[in-house]
RNA sequence: GCGCCCGUAGCUCAGUUGGAUAGAGCAACGGCCUUCUAAGCCGUGGGUCGCAGGUUCGAAUCCUGCCGGGCGCGCCA
């Protein structure tokens, strides 16, 4: 199966999604109806579909349940008899009422109603969303299903470890991650590979001048404290010092022949840099460990093997000098096809090259059945020779899945790419001291029973929570503009909304003196912000699975929003420890505030945010 | 020139893959703290979904053509 082109959008899939891959196994035709393995969308979709076969209606035709839009809709709506009458010829309606005539809702669903064209709206059962939400409560994850484990290669973060970390290396790292996370949680065998840059000719570059400095006596870790700055200086010295450029390019040259000496240089600088990494990701609350690095050096003494394999097999032809594969299946208009340069005059590999080695790696070694990258959306075209060239190779067979998740450029307010005012870019490092600041004295304005060690973990968490949301909650297709003020803003639809929606459901339980699981209690729905917010619960694996599909953090971001404004509007519509309120109702209550706070930290948890019991 | 992405409220963004009267946050205005944390809640105003055609029961969404912006297009990574 392929996508249309037209579906293709900004990420580019070349192969069959996972989608189908995933639900065409054992696990999946083992799925108890009854129990929580399939979520309520699943559950209807599953209905209807059979409703349908058994109004006659042909297999292609899908359900298309989905999520109501409107209060009156009911809560879902299936869509699917529209389009089946078109194909079937026949009155919507008509087939519509057919349908709901062979629907088997009875246990779920209070009122099934046919309206406008055709659309079959579900009410579904306050009782048995109740009953669902106490299940949800007592099965492990909340209920969320597992997937049928897969081996999964995600390249995301990927630093140039020649400079300091900036703001643009943001999205990869945290959106990334956020995936990670979330294909982990479904039970996935997920395999970070974090491909640094630490390789290639601005190395001689920064080994001339880390020597320089070593050699007046200066430690390796002093003298590359400031990351940019010393990238800064070695380049001045490269433009402006003929002996020094010479000997720079002499190390590229020792570097990858592997002179030991040259090479102890440049393992000395690459330490250095990994540390201010490895540092800002413990900042980040980012999953990334040594372990994950698999950079640029790592394929150093695979590329002529690569080339020669190519070679071999007719797949590289030379020209004007170069060692090139041309790909027809890239061709243009003019059928002229896209060519990828492996080896450039005078035998220099190229990242192409490495992406290769890559790529025969990921599949051939650890085994992966689906990549996703996470890389700028300048690199698409890119992206597309090298899968295009790797299945060509046959390093990569059409079962495994090539996704190339792109994301926008970071733009300056004006419009153009960021830059600060002195023209540098704003490092992570600098951004997240920011974060802190502003969160600890948005802290101060408020009167706080919190110690001053709570306050700055608050602040801590707070802080870097909103950074994150603020990338992670947008579409990460889309440019975006870069602003202190919308990075760490702090009200309506950020990361602090959502922890301090957390932070009120704790307050409950202490101040009834109960702890989370005590009660035991049944669930009863009695008012609509009770519903809503049962409703929204129960749609959590609904959102996940989503995430995991199509690596979309937002859509996990929109969710929680979604069900800490729900909460939010519950908490002050519904009395719960105030006075007469009964027992029984307000355990209820309890419970669902319960199930709001594992719904808000298991969520918040898949997108690396922190949650706090106070703020 | 060719290719990819984008254009939705003053600003920042959603819009469940073609569904019903296009939704949030910020900003503006008006209410709500002696009672479960006001980083909150309730309400009001705000739209030619870039423009023009087309496809059909139905289009912000799909097709074509324009306009505007960003990015990319053989020896950087």
């Amino acid at each position: 199966m392929h996508l249309s082109p037209s579906k293709l959008q900004s990420r580019y899939f070349d192969s069959a999604v996972p989608d189908s891959a995933i639900r065409d196994s054992a696990i999946w035709l083992f799925l108890e109806e009854d129990g929580l393995s399939m979520n309520i969308r699943e559950l209807l979709n599953t209905r209807v579909q059979a409703a349908m076969a058994a109004a006659g209606v042909p297999a292609e035709c899908a359900a298309h349940v989905a999520p109501a839009k409107k209060a009156g809709f009911g809560d879902y709506q299936a869509n699917g008899a529209m389009a089946a009458a078109r194909l079937m010829a026949t009155e919507p309606r008509q087939l519509a009422q057919s349908i709901v005539e062979h629907l088997q809702l009875d246990d779920m669903a209070h009122k099934v109603e046919i309206a406008g064209p055709g659309f079959i709206n579900i009410h579904l059962a306050p009782a048995w969303l109740a009953q669902r939400a106490a299940e949800s409560l007592r099965a492990d994850r909340l209920g969320v299903a597992a997937s049928r484990q897969q081996t999964i290669v995600v390249d995301y973060s990927s630093p140039n470890l020649a400079k300091e970390m900036h703001v643009g290396h943001l999205r990869s790292t945290i959106i990334g991650d956020a995936v990670v996370r979330v294909l982990e949680f479904l039970g996935h065998r997920v395999i970070r590979q974090n491909h640094v840059g630490d390789w290639g000719t601005q190395f001689g570059m920064l080994i001339a001048e880390l020597e320089q400095h070593l050699h007046s006596g200066e430690q390796a870790d002093l003298a590359l404290k400031d990351l940019e700055a010393f990238y800064q200086q070695a380049k001045r010295h490269f433009d402006g010092d003929d002996e020094f450029a010479a000997r720079a390019r002499d190390y590229v040259v020792k570097l990858q022949s592997g002179d030991a000496a040259v090479l102890a240089l440049w393992q000395a600088f690459r330490e250095v840099s990994l540390q201010h990494s490895e540092e800002i990701y413990r900042q980040l609350n980012v999953t990334l460990r040594r372990g994950d690095v698999y950079g640029e050096s790592a394929y150093n003494s695979d590329l002529p093997v690569l080339l020669e394999d190519l070679q071999a097999r007719d797949l590289v032809v030379t020209d004007q000098g170069a060692e090139v594969m041309f790909l027809p299946e890239l061709a243009d208009k003019e059928g002229k096809p896209s060519a990828v340069i492996l080896q450039k005059q005078g035998g220099g590999y190229l990242y192409a090259t490495t992406d290769m080695a890559a790529m025969r790696h990921r599949v051939g070694n650890l085994g992966a059945e689906r990549i996703l990258f996470f890389i700028d959306a300048r690199q698409s075209l890119h992206m597309q020779q090298i899968f295009t060239a790797a299945r060509k190779a046959g390093y990569v067979d059409e079962r495994v899945s090539l996704e190339h998740h792109a994301f926008g450029t970071m733009m300056g307010a004006d419009g153009t790419p960021f830059k600060t005012r002195s023209g540098g870019t704003v490092k992570l490092a600098d951004l997240l001291v920011e974060a802190r600041q502003r969160a600890a004295a948005l802290l101060d304005r408020k009167q706080s029973e919190l110690d001053p060690d709570q306050r700055r973990e608050v602040a801590r968490k707070v802080g870097i929570g909103a950074i994150k949301y603020a990338d992670l909650s947008k579409t990460r297709t889309h440019d975006y503009v870069f602003s202190w003020e919308a990075m760490l803003s702090m009200e309506g639809n950020t990361a602090p909304y959502l922890q301090y929606a957390y932070t009120r459901v704790k307050s409950l339980f202490r101040n009834a003196r109960l702890q989370p699981g005590s009660l035991r209690s049944d669930i009863t729905i009695g008012t609509d912000e009770e519903r809503a917010l049962v409703l929204k619960l129960l749609q959590f694996s609904e959102a996940v699975q989503q995430v995991a599909r199509e690596a979309y953090p937002h859509v996990l971001c929109s969710y929680l929003y979604e069900v800490a404004s729900l909460y939010m509007r519950f908490y002050e519509a519904c009395p719960i420890l105030k006075d007469g309120v009964s027992e029984s109702l307000r355990d209820s209550r309890l419970r669902l505030c319960e199930l709001v706070a594992q719904t808000l930290d298991t969520g918040l948890n898949l997108l690396g945010i922190e949650t706090m019991e106070r703020m």
